[in-house]
DNA sequence: GTCTATATATAGATAGAC
DNA sequence: GTCTATCTATATATAGAC
C-alpha cells in the first residue's frame, strides 16, 4: 500500500520551516520572499505552496509547539519542571527551560519579529498568547508556593512578580537581538543574580539607598 | 524677501514624521505604504518625496535626537541628569529620563520595530548605536561613582551592570509592546525595586535561597 | 508531489505641469 | 512647493502539465 507517507510529509514541512526560520531571523518576515525560501529549501514555488497555504502559515509553524520526533513538547517539559518539591528549585528549572532557546542565535531575532508581527496577525497573537499564559500561570503558582515556604519576599504580588520574571527572561532575547555583543550564555549568571536579589525577602538593613 | 522659509520647511517635515510614526507603530515599517503616509499627512506622493528621499529616511527621522522648538536635546538632558552630586540620585534621574518615553503608547512598538530593522539598515544601526553608547557610558560612570561612594554592591562589574540597567529599561518597552495589559506607568515602581535590590550591596544574610 | 509559467496586485519612486 | 499621472519592479499565489 502506497498512499501518502505522512511521516515524509511532516519531515518535508519541517525542512521548509527550518529553512524559512533562518531567513526570517536574518531578514525579517516581509523582506524575506517566498522565492528565497523556495531556493534555500531547494524546491519550486508551486511545491512550497503545496505544503503551506501562504507565507504567514510558514511563520506560524515556527512557533507551534511540536514535540519533535524524540522529545516532549515544551508544555510537557514545563509541567514537569513545575512539579518539583522545592518551589525555588522548580522556579530555577522553569527559568532555565525558558532561557534555553536564547542560546540559538536565530531565536532572539525571531522572537523580536514575532513581537512585531503579533499586532497584525490575530492568529499568531492567539498562538503566542496561549504560550505566554501557560508560562505566566506556572510562574505565578511557583512564586506563591515559594512565598508560602518562606523562600521569597512575601510582600511581592505573585502575579506582578511572574510578569517581571517573564520580562527579565525576555530581556535575554531582546538584548541579544539589539546588540551583537550581548551573549545570552554569558549573561545567564547575571540574570540569576537579579532574580535572586529581586525575589528574595530583604532582611533588615541600615544603610539602604533611598529610592 | 521671500526665499524659502526654513522654519516652515522644518515644521512640515516634523508633521510628516509624526504622522508616519503613528502608522509605523501601528502597522510596522514595511506594511505601512508611502501612499498611506501621504493620505494621513494630507499631501501627495510627489510632495512627500520632496521632503524625504525615500521611505526609510522618514523612519530614521523618528529616532533623530532633535531638540524640539523649546527643550533641550536628549543628549543634553542626559548630560545634565548625569552631573548630580549624589551618584545614586543621579542614576535614578537617568533611569527616569530613559523610561519617560515608554509612557507614549506609540513608543514601545516603534522601538521594537527599530530593533528589527537595525539588522537590515546600517545607517539606522549607526544612529541607534550612538544613542546606546551614550547611555551606556553615562550609566557605567554613575555606577562606578556609586560603588566608590558605597551606595551599591562593589562586586558588580559596572560595565555589565550598566548593560543590565539598560536591559531592564528596555523591558518596559518590550513588555508593553508584547502585552497590551502591561502598563509602563504602573510597572515603574517595580522596575525601581528591581534596580535597587539588584544594585544594592547585599548585607550578610543567614537564610538565603541557594541558586 | 513536483515542476514551469504566469496572473494579478501593489509598492516605491519619478516626471513634469502649475 | 504642490499636484496628477504613471513607470518600473517585484511579490504572492495560482494554473495546469507531468
Amino acid at each position: 500500500m502506497r498512499k501518502i507517507d505522512p511521516a515524509k510529509h511532516r519531515a518535508r514541512r519541517r525542512h521548509i520551516v527550518h529553512t524559512a526560520a533562518q531567513l526570517f531571523a536574518a531578514k525579517g518576515f516581509e523582506r524575506t520572499t517566498t522565492a528565497e525560501i523556495c531556493k534555500a529549501a531547494g524546491m519550486s514555488s508551486g511545491n512550497l505552496f503545496h505544503y503551506f497555504p501562504n507565507k504567514r502559515a510558514i511563520f506560524h509553524a515556527i512557533f507551534e509547539d511540536d514535540a519533535g520526533e524524540t522529545g516532549e513538547s515544551k508544555a510537557e517539559r514545563l509541567a514537569r519542571a513545575q512539579a518539583g518539591d522545592d518551589p525555588w528549585e522548580a522556579l530555577l528549572e522553569v527559568v532555565d527551560l525558558l532561557t534555553a532557546d536564547a542560546m540559538d542565535p536565530a531565536a532572539p531575532p525571531l522572537v523580536m519579529e514575532a513581537v512585531v508581527q503579533v499586532h497584525r496577525d490575530p492568529e499568531l497573537d492567539a498562538l503566542l498568547g496561549r504560550d505566554n499564559a501557560l508560562e505566566h500561570t506556572a510562574l505565578t503558582t511557583l512564586l506563591t508556593r515559594a512565598a508560602a515556604a518562606g523562600q521569597i519576599d512575601p510582600a511581592l504580588d505573585p502575579h506582578d512578580a511572574a510578569t517581571w520574571v517573564q520580562a527579565l527572561i525576555a530581556s535575554l532575547y531582546s538584548s541579544a537581538a539589539a546588540d551583537p555583543a550581548f551573549k545570552p550564555a554569558e549573561q545567564l549568571p547575571v540574570l540569576h543574580l537579579i532574580l535572586q536579589r529581586f525575589l528574595q525577602a530583604p532582611p533588615h538593613r541600615e544603610n539602604a539607598p533611598q529610592a
